[in-house]
DNA sequence: TTAGGGTTAG
């Protein structure tokens, strides 16, 4: 009978059985307890295990071991502490199968004097030399970024394993110390596909990511195999790199490989899409997905937000939220985000509340998308309320702080913000300058605009890109300095782009000269054929001066060209529903109080100085 | 021992 039991016990059971045969061991095989206690652990029936385990007198440390393995592999890190101290305490031998999860442990609780505890335990119980406590040790001080421990671990290991080199190569790579990793992969002589896929992974984390793609190659030159966690790495270099052909490269792979469908390869897969603007591709990986969790969901809604397709995103994660996976601070970044692209208020502010409630404002991520939307969104107390107490700011916040007075007009309060930035040694970057030059374009502050621009490489060592450049021509556009922006633009030292020419087509526009407009219009008819907004604004410069016939050519290039114009929707958002308007719709149930509101706002905007402008439509 | 998601920019 008790054989009969033991290969019940190692069978695949649903709990009622293995009740029922917990009946049978209490009355008659009390012995089996711990093999029965191992076996609802590995049917992951945690707590039930405990249950029966509490009621053991005197737990052997077989039992012990079982318990912290399982609550160490489910990062129930501090059960699997709490097990290893009573341990400890009733006198039950440590063995030595217990010390790698507990240092896996501390180190997931970042609980640096016990994981020392712990060590000077191994050394006392004689551990230290065995290979599994050393690798351990390797791996406690790397993630507790204590290298230099790491190091003399590794160098007082007599016969190193090929284990003993993978863990200190990801030690190197979580340090940033690529060179010493590499060298050391150089000098194995056996090496497993994990220093392959710690390697690659190395120079993905630190991001070198052409390195990486080429130990990949030579892996499998070296006729080692990949593996899931090799397609993974790769997968998120392809994107990193926006590098889609290589993807589909990994994809093939994958599908040769008849790998199945891994979760994080499926997720890597998705990201690998979206991030080479593949946004659809990436939505078809994920509807085929047989299990997602909240990274899968936070991926897709990223990718939808990314591509200014922030409506999708909103509505993903109001599918999420039905699935009943639970946000967290990565997926309300892009969903704060998302909100900020549409100005949807009220969704914006709800989510504002609930990451104020759940206290994930002192995520550095979560606070800058939050100021970046209440700021899109017009509402800049707010914004600036949530500033002034953030328990945590890096040079992303402080530039989402100064973009968001600058776009709402406070170019004062944001050169405020920018010279109290520095003077609490927070380095700006080339980001903060367009915040700058942004704050004095609202303003009409011409020279110190232009000041700004000459710090940021005299004072900073920060080359202008060509947003900068772009913000210097808007600030001239703005203040009517046509002449001075289209010297600025011949001048540059790189190629204007589409907003460039646009920035000067629109000024030009607003200011009456047609012959700078003819010029930006054509040079944006080349860049952008076909953009029919392009045809449009020149043939209305044309008409506005009375060449009609030029009008009426580009209108012809236009029609010539197959340019299709697409239509421009307004949207309003009233109480989570989104109003969608064509050019005069009327279709709407309350049409005429929605023209009449228009109408009124216009009246209001004449009033403090607006110039409306109406447009010839195509 | 190795693997997937995020913020600021006209």
């Amino acid at each position: 009978m008790e054989r009969y039991l033991i290969d019940l016990l190692h069978c695949s059971l649903p709990i009622n059985q293995l009740k029922q045969i917990q009946a049978l061991i209490i009355i008659k095989y009390l012995s089996l307890t711990p093999l029965f206690i191992r076996r609802l652990l590995n049917a992951s029936f945690i707590q039930y295990a405990r249950q029966v385990f509490d009621q053991i007198p005197h737990p052997d440390q077989g039992v012990h071991c079982s318990f912290i393995t399982a609550y160490s592999r489910l990062s129930l890190n501090n059960e699997a502490l709490r097990t290893f101290v009573s341990m400890h305490q009733n006198n039950v031998r440590i063995v030595c199968f217990t010390i790698p999860p507990i240092f896996k442990s501390c180190a997931s609780l970042l609980a640096i004097d016990v994981g020392k505890q712990v060590h000077s335990l191994v050394i006392r119980y004689g551990f230290h030399s065995s290979v599994f406590c050393q690798n351990a040790l390797i791996n406690f001080y790397a993630k507790i970024n204590d290298l230099g421990s790491a190091e003399l671990i590794f160098d007082g290991i007599l016969v190193k394993d090929t284990i003993a080199y993978n863990c200190l190569i990801s030690a190197y790579s979580r340090s940033g110390e690529v060179l010493a990793a590499r060298e050391l992969f150089d000098k194995m002589r056996d090496r497993s596909i994990v220093s392959w896929n710690a390697m690659i992974s190395c120079y993905a984390q630190n991001g070198d990511y052409h390195k990486g793609w080429i130990i990949f190659q030579r892996m499998q030159d070296e006729m080692c195999e990949p593996n899931e966690i090799t397609l993974a790495t790769v997968l998120s270099i392809c994107a990193k790199l926006g590098d889609l052909e290589m993807g589909l490269r990994i994809k093939k792979l994958n599908d040769n490989k008849n790998l199945g469908s891994n979760m994080i390869v499926s997720t890597a897969m998705l990201e690998m899409y979206v991030k080479c603007g593949a946004v659809d591709d990436g939505r078809l990986v994920f509807d085929h997905m047989a299990r997602r969790d909240v990274v899968t969901w936070s991926a897709m809604i990223a990718g939808y937000a990314q591509n200014g397709r922030s409506n999708e995103a909103l509505e993903l994660f109001e599918n999420m939220k039905s699935a009943q996976i639970k946000p967290n601070d990565v997926t309300l970044v892009s969903v704060l985000s998302a909100c900020a692209q549409l100005g949807s208020v009220e969704t914006g502010e709800r989510i504002g509340s609930y990451v104020e409630s759940r206290g994930l404002i002192s995520n550095v991520y979560v606070a800058s998308a939050l100021l970046g939307m209440y700021s899109k969104c017009g509402n800049i107390i707010k914004a600036r309320q949530i500033f002034d107490k953030l328990p945590q700011r890096d040079n992303v916040t402080w530039n989402s702080m100064i973009m968001g007075l600058a776009i709402n007009g406070f170019a004062e309060d944001a050169i405020a913000l920018y010279n109290r930035m520095k003077e609490i040694e927070v380095k700006p970057n080339n980001i903060t300058f367009v915040g700058l030059m942004t704050a004095c374009t609202h303003a009409g502050h011409v020279e110190l605009g232009l000041e700004f621009f000459r710090s940021m490489r005299s004072d900073h060592n920060i080359s202008p890109n060509i947003e900068h450049f772009a913000c210097i021509v808007d600030l001239f556009c703005r203040s009517g300095r046509l002449i001075d922006a289209y010297e600025f633009i011949c001048r540059m030292e790189v190629e204007p782009n589409v907003v460039i020419w646009g920035t000067l087509l629109s000024a030009s526009r607003i200011h009456l000269n047609v012959e700078l407009a003819e010029l930006a219009g054509k040079k944006l008819l080349e860049l952008e054929p076909d953009n029919s907004g392009n045809y449009v604004i020149l043939s209305n410069i044309y008409a506005s001066a009375g060449r009609w016939q030029e009008a009426l050519k580009v209108r012809k290039l236009m029609k010539d060209k197959r340019v299709q114009k697409a239509a421009a929707y307004s949207w309003v958002e009233v109480e989570d529903r989104v109003h969608k308007f064509l050019v005069g719709d009327t279709s709407h149930p309350r049409s005429d109080e929605v023209y009449s509101t228009i109408d009124g706002l216009a009246l209001l905007s004449t009033w403090v100085g607006y110039e409306l402008d109406f447009e010839i439509e195509a």
